[in-house]
Order: C-alpha cells, then structure tokens, then sequence
RNA sequence: GGCCCGUUGGUCAAGCGGUUAAGACACGGCCCUUUCACGGCUGUAACAUGGGUUCGAUUCCCGUACGGGUCACCA
C-alpha cells in the first residue's frame, strides 16, 4: 500500500511534519532533578476527593524539586463537557493549595487564561498537533482509517454496553472484535478514495504490532516492576470529529509538554501498554509512570467500594460546606500520600505541609478507605492551632453563608465571640473541641441569649432543693472581681453547708458520707447558666458572659425549679 | 469471563528472611480534674489461605479465596 498517498487522501491539509512540531516546543531547560508533572482534567464538573490525590501529588513533586507543574484541559469529549466547569476546578484546587505554574490558569476576573510556552493547554484546541503526528504514523503505515457509517457505530455501542452491563458472554464479544479488526484492516487505496469523496467520516485507528500473549516490562514508581500483556487492539487514535482519545492525546501531549512524570489513578493501568506502545511508534522517550491507588469507601454491604462522585465527601465542596478548613483537609491528604508526615509534623509542628519531604517511595501500593475519624482528628489539631481571633474570623465567614442566624449573631459582637474562643487556647496544649467550623455553634451558642436553651436536665437522683438552695447562695454571693480561687472557695462553701463534699478527696474516699460532691453543686450551677452538662470552665464563662446575664440565668432556673 | 493491581488490628499504616509485629485514629479502663477539653498511664485487637524455597517465613515463589480496577469514536 501506499501510505503517502493514504496520508495525503486522510489529511491533505496537514502540512505541517513532527518535526516541525519539535522545534515548536524546545526541551525545557531546567535545574537537575527537576521534575514537570501536570494536572489533566476533564472538565466535566466539581474536582473529586479523588481527584485532589494525585495533584496534589503533581504539584509536591513539582515544587519540591523546583520544576514545573501545569494545567491541561482535557476537554476531548464535547458531550460530556460542562460549562463553566474548568475555571470551578481551578478555584477549588487552588483553595486546597494546588497552584499551577503553567497552563490553564484565572486571570483577575476568574476567566481562564493560558500562561506558558507549550499551549494550547486545551486539547480542543490542538487538533493540528495531534493530526501532524497522526498523518506520520499513517505514513509509515502504522495507523489506518476506519469508514463506520452512525448506524454501525451506534450498533458497535449497543453491543459494547451490553456486554459491559449485562456482563455477559465475554468471549464471543472479545471474537467478534478481533474479526472486526481484522476486516477493518483490509482495504485498498480505492475504498478509501471513494469514502473520502462521499464525505464519509472516519477513525484513525492505530496498527497494532503487539501479541497479546507477550508482556511489556514496565516500572512504576509506586506499583513497582509490572508485567503486562503487549496491547494487540487497533485502539483509536483519533475520533472521527477529528479529536484524538485520551490514548493520543496523552502520548503527543505529555512527549511535547515535557511531562517527567505522568500522574494518574491506578485506573489507567490496563491502558498503560497502549501508551507504551504509541510513545514507541512516535519515537518518543517514555516519561515515568505513577499510577495511584484509588480512594475507597464502604458501601451498605461493606465491601470497599472507589470513591464515587455522589459520595458525601467526594465533592470537595462538601467539605466547605461540613465546616472543614482547606489546610485540615491538605494535611489529611498528606497523612493518607505518606504515612510519616504524621511523624514528621509531630516533629515540626509549625511548618507547614509544604515543607514536608514529600517521598513517592512512600506511596501506599493499596487503596485506602476515607476516613472521617481521622480527618476529624487532624482538623481538631488544625483548628487548635489557630489564634482566637483567626478562629473568630474563619467561623463567621462559615456561619454567614451557611448558618446565618448565628453568622450574625458573631458578627454583631465579634469581640465577644472572639473571647469565647480564646478559652482554652493558645499554649501547648490547646482545647480541640472544634473538628469542623460547624461544631463552633453548639460548643458555643449558650453564650448567646438567642440560642440559649436548657439542653440538658438536672439528673433525678439531686434533691431539687439542693439545687435551688445553690443557686440563690451561689447568686447572692457571687462577685465578678473574685478571681477563680475565691470564686471556687464560695462554691465550697456551698457544698459544705449542703452536706456535699467539698473535698473530692474526702468524697472519693468515702462516697457513702456525702449526698454528693462539689463536682454536683458545680454542674447545679453549670447547667442554669450554659444550659449544659458539659461546658468550658464555668468561671471563664462567667467571666465572658459578665454578672448581669450570669444572675439571670441562674434566677430564671431557680424561678422554673 | 479475560487481563491487571492489591490483601499486617475496626481505619491509616511501619516492618521487607530471625522483632515481645512499631506508631496514629477510633474504642475500653485508670489517673489528673468542679464538667468538658487537655495531659499522663494502660487495655482489647492484625500478618487472608494452602503449598513450596529456607535452619528459619509477615517478609521470597506458586496456587486459592476475597476485594478493587479495566475491557468505548469516556476520560
């Protein structure tokens, strides 16, 4: 056959060669060791969980060894494609600590912009590119056209769909596809220059050299060495709107960018000789691969399942929404990519992420499953860290768009708010009472009469005249200017002339000589002013609320006693 | 179904030929403490399974089971 003209007849306005492509887009020049790594989305909606993973990945290794990492919009697929849905994937990284150097970025309007002198950074917009590349391969006989009129194809994706969702009968599948490819390859120059004449659409499909009972050796930074059978499937190359697949896109673009190190989800494993085998047939030099595990979580039968799209969790607006702060989640990330960062930050407990050495030797091999305890624990760490007045600033801007009541209420008094959320803080042991921005309101709302409410009830087994007797004592000598010892002392007093322990000492010793102990006198008064069993320490509360509303709590418990 | 990847306590995981098999989270107990939070101590709990190789396997090899992924003109 012959392929010039083959090539002539498929892409007669393609006159531009791969060479030419070549000294369009120069190697980098960068620093040893540096590495380029990129992001390559599709944008068809919100950034996944799963999908911070491996940039977050990108964007460590990037910057930690002083390279390059980029945005590539993968927008191939027009149908699937989402409005709007690239500049939101770009906000929500960036809030995750996921800033890009080169490629797709926003400019001060929140537009897209491309920065960077290896573009276009959307694969819409590099069809010349790809055909360039697609015509040599036709050239040298390596890839062929494929005429399928819409009723063929749509007959080809009824049956792929049915073997896949009914999951059945495999093997006649896998045959019938094998005698396609084998009658697709047949054809002459004259077929092909009278479908060309009618206008026929076609696929570019690859020439496969590859036996499926042979293996490729590869290694992968985190899988480690694999085996996997040579691919032998005349895979499409491009699309019959002329836009390549995922397989083409990845092998010109990644080659020309000069990605170092391609990223991606260990669902791209089966395909991986696919791309082995393209970067062979287009003389380019194979980049590193790291396929990473999937983030999975439980399903009803509990059995781990990847982490899907509707999943609470998934979207990383929903963590916006539950109160998580960014950093909280970026260190979770981190403790789940390397399991010494934990260590590490122990150690460090000032820097940020950032600084950690981040290790790909380090990578878990397996899946994990998501887990919110862990998460909560990290962002508890997270949050006690920070200053009240950070704190005080971080839950009203939380609290206006997704509590308002309250939003307002802390913004009316921020000065207030923010003396409530200095108990306890600050030092080297914080208070971690707060996971999420959301927890503030119930930790705290007491404070505020509008939210005030008896949440919990004395328990039955206190003498309620124990209780009311406590609460005028108490009211009648409390003194805002006693500091915490005096104040104690007077509450001391108050079990003693009740018969309750003031000692706790004495009471543990002998529980049976008391009605009780000061821990119950305190929790009399606790409750009538937090409304709460459990409170911060009630003469800070005190303190913080100030005498008027303090005596009125405890005078409208004694009056409802 | 074929192919690929995986499997150490409930979760995340260290260990990678000889260990009393770390640590963190979660859970239980105790201590501290006026409650909570903090802190300290402590406890329960794991190498999926069967064969090899080896003086010795959690560590290496093979099979089995289980889990996941993938088999599109989607990425």
């Amino acid at each position: 056959m012959d392929f010039e003209r083959l090539a002539e007849l498929l892409y007669p306005d393609i006159t531009t060669t791969p060479e030419d492509m070549e000294a369009r887009f120069p190697r980098r020049e960068l620093p040893e060791g540096a590495v380029v790594t990129r992001f390559a989305p599709s944008p068809t909606g919100f950034v996944h969980f799963g999908g911070l993973f491996p940039s977050t990945v990108g964007e460590r290794m990037a910057h930690l060894s002083k390279g390059v990492f980029f945005l590539r919009i993968e927008d191939t697929d027009a149908k699937r494609e989402v409005e709007g849905a690239a500049e939101g994937l770009i906000k929500t990284l960036e809030r995750y600590g996921v800033s890009f150097d080169e490629g797709a970025v926003l400019d001060e309007n929140g537009k897209i912009t491309y920065k960077g002198n290896y573009g276009p950074y959307k694969q819409s917009e590099r069809r010349e590119i790809y055909q360039t590349f697609a015509k040599s391969l036709v050239q040298k006989g390596l890839a062929y056209p494929v005429f399928t009129t819409e009723e063929e194809l749509e007959e080809l994706l009824e049956t792929d769909k049915k073997a896949e969702i009914k999951n059945t009968d495999w093997t006649t599948a896998a045959a019938e596809k094998k005698a396609a490819q084998l009658k697709a390859r047949e054809f002459t120059l004259e077929d092909v220059e009278k479908n060309i004449a009618e206008g026929n659409p076609f696929v570019l499909r690859v020439l496969s050299d590859g036996d499926g009972e042979r293996k490729v050796k590869i290694t992968d930074l985190i899988k480690g060495n694999l085996e996997i059978p040579e691919n032998d499937e005349d895979f499409v190359l491009l699309k019959s709107d002329g836009i390549p697949t995922y397989h083409f896109a990845h092998a010109v673009d990644d080659h020309l960018m000069g990605t170092t190190h391609v990223i991606r989800g260990e669902e791209w494993l089966p395909s991986l000789p696919k791309h082995i085998q393209l970067f062979r047939y287009l003389g380019f030099k194979l980049p590193k691969f790291m396929h990473i595990s999937q983030i999975m979580k439980l399903d009803e039968n509990g059995n781990k399942k990847k982490l899907s799209k509707r999943d609470m969790g998934a979207n990383m607006d929903d963590y916006t929404r539950m109160g998580y702060i960014p950093e909280a989640v970026c260190e979770y990330v981190m403790t789940l990519l390397n399991s010494n960062y934990e260590e590490w930050h122990a150690q460090n407990p000032d820097k940020s992420y950032k600084e950690f050495p981040f290790s790909v030797k380090k990578m878990s091999v397996s899946g994990c499953l998501f887990d919110f305890d862990k998460l909560n624990d990290v962002s508890k760490n997270v949050i006690s860290r920070l200053d009240a007045k950070t704190v005080t600033e971080k839950v009203t801007e939380w609290a206006l768009q997704f509590d308002e009541p309250f939003g307002k209420a802390l913004e009316a008094t921020p000065d207030f708010a923010e003396k409530i959320f200095a108990i306890g803080r600050g030092g080297k042991k914080p208070r971690r009472d707060l996971a999420t921005l959301a927890d503030a309101r119930p930790y705290m709302s007491f404070f505020y009469d509008e939210f005030f409410k008896l949440e919990d009830e004395y328990p039955q087994n206190f003498d309620r005249d124990d209780i009311k007797k406590t609460l005028v004592t108490f009211n009648l000598s409390y003194d805002e200017n006693d500091d915490m010892n005096a104040w104690f002392d007077k509450i001391k007093a108050i079990a003693d002339s009740l018969g309750y322990a003031s000692d706790m000492k004495a009471y543990k010793a002998d529980p049976s000589a008391f009605k009780g102990s000061v821990a119950d006198i305190s929790m009399f008064i606790r409750v009538a002013v937090t409304g709460k069993m459990n409170a911060p320490d009630l003469y800070t509360v005190m303190q913080i609320l100030g005498r008027q509303k303090t005596l009125e709590r405890i005078d409208a418990m004694i009056n409802s006693l």
